[in-house]
DNA sequence: AAATTGTGTATTCCGTGTATACACAATGTA
DNA sequence: TACATTGTGTATACACGGAATACACAATTT
């Protein structure tokens, strides 16, 4: 399991753990049963609180995205393919739908943004 | 000049006012020269504090979008159609970068994301 | 001169994010 | 049983940003 740290980030550092192990595990980059490290290990190496860890497992935890076991450890959660994906596109579209109101509010229409995103994507 | 508060929103209020007038002066619903509220009376009608309102007109002022003048008032600066179109998208496309970011994150390909776009846009 | 408008500053308050430290609960192991 | 490991809970503290209030100053207009 690897996550970056970025200080200059405007983005609480809980949020941006809880963001990168979340697409970890919905794109199956970390298998169901995957024992998350320890948070005390994990404050350690990230060189963060044990309470800015605890807040993002307790975010997966929420999502139903990991099971916590008090005295064994946090555990990615079991999904089929087709569970996953569902849930990755809700995820996905509930950001988006914040996005296109941006968009939107610029008076964009569908095909300019479809422009906007062939160029950079 | 019409703006909405909402008090529920995460984005803090300036920032809420600052991208709502932007958004109407970019889509040429406030024409150039149009001379915005006095800080005190947006602050009395939106219930917000001076200061609020003024951050947001400075950060309007640093966009190059109005002219403030002491004494005066702040005015919508001149702009072509040209101009202001290659301004919205520029402004858009800047936040695009980093919406899709997060999209790359949960391994969306391009064809996903306009699939996705096209349901809720 | 007086009113209007923008600017600057000082003070205060609140919530969030973060860190440190310590105690408790559940689990596993020697 | 005793100990180590791991998750949980709580208390305290600090920094920062957002926001409010209030007052004084500068430029413009009437």
């Amino acid at each position: 399991m690897i996550v970056t740290i970025s200080n200059t980030s405007e983005k609480p550092i809980y949020q941006q753990l809880y963001e990168q192990i979340s697409a970890q595990i919905l794109k199956g980059e970390l298998e169901s049963g995957y024992c998350l490290p320890p948070i005390r290990q994990a404050a350690l190496e990230l060189h963060v609180s044990v309470i800015t860890v605890k807040k993002a497992w307790e975010e997966l935890e929420r999502s139903g995205l990991i099971n916590t076991v008090t005295g064994k450890g946090c555990f990615v959660a079991e999904f089929s393919p087709d569970e996953m994906l569902r849930i990755r596109n809700e995820t996905v579209l509930k950001q988006m739908e914040s996005d296109t109101a941006y968009y939107k509010s610029f008076g964009l229409t569908l095909d300019e943004v479809i422009g906007l995103l062939n160029k950079i994507y």
